[in-house]
DNA sequence: GACATGGGTGTTACTTTATAACACCCAGTC
DNA sequence: GACTGGGTGTTATAAAGTAACACCCATGTC
């Protein structure tokens, strides 16, 4: 992801698409949970849960337990509107919420930047891959470490 | 991985590849990573930094910190011999060590064990992707959850 | 309007996973 | 024998995640 957009837009999209998702669904996306998401939104870095967290009680004031942020997470990852990227306990907002997820991210080690993806190669690559070996997918998890464009253009 | 196997068979390959690995490498496997190997081996489950650590207390009488664990671990997977599963916090024994890994698993939910493949598709298919992004790979993780065959058929 | 119901939130305490800082030991080398 | 560097031990601490239980509040029902 360039660090060049107008990120404002990208918190407001998800902002709206959630509220849509969530109404259409009869899910509750509460203030709280929708803050939440907005805090998860912040940038297109996966943030820990403590991280969200920490602004929560910084910028609202309030200070929160970690539950309260867990509990807010695992609602918004059940409807499918963050995702969890297991290999730093973090989490990032969904670039498709409502879409079929197969969950695949790029993520840069320069930037910390975890460009979503959903290539259909990649996810028949490994549904094939499993069949092969008579194993049944449940929940495919794509995570590749490296440098994204920007980062590799950039001297360092 | 079927339940029906010899496996002492597993981990005493394992550590004779391990020992010819690193003595190749000039790479030192201590007395103190090769037990801790020998316990990541233990069973094809991947097991945490914690349960190995209370192995070691248990089975060897001295009671070990973690750090002692957490090193050997990171010399093991630096070397090859162990993959780390992101998405458990959780170690396996590496099943083809000297070769060139793409650490790809199949995690059975119901038994736990984590069957390393190398599907030349699976890796083929997000190096296109990348490609097709302008990311340069330097590290995939994929880790697929759901039912081994085994567990399959197996009434539950 | 009173009441029951259930999901969401708050609070406290705790567990699990991982790392930092620093001292010591031992093998190999000059 | 002293030097050097990697490996290990020790203590303390940070980071990530969960359990148990009480309370609140919106909703539906009578």
């Amino acid at each position: 992801m360039s660090a060049l957009h107008d990120h404002t837009h990208c918190i407001a999209d998800a902002l709206t698409r959630a509220d849509a998702l969530c109404a259409e669904r009869g899910a509750r996306l509460t203030a709280l949970r929708r803050r939440v998401l907005e805090l998860v939104w912040s940038s297109h870095r996966p943030r820990g849960a403590y991280a969200i967290l920490e602004d929560l009680s910084q910028q609202d004031g309030k200070a929160a337990a970690p539950l309260t942020v867990y509990r807010a997470l695992e609602f918004l990852v059940e409807q499918g509107l963050v995702h969890r990227i297991e290999s730093l306990n973090a989490y990032v907002g969904c670039a498709a919420p409502g879409d079929v997820h197969s969950g695949q991210f790029l993520v840069c080690e320069a930037c910390g930047d975890a460009a979503e993806i959903d290539d259909p190669g990649v996810g028949a690559a490994i549904d094939a891959a499993a069949a092969g070996r008579g194993f049944r997918v449940q929940r495919p998890t794509v995570e590749v470490r490296g440098l994204c464009k920007s980062c590799q253009e950039k001297p360092r």
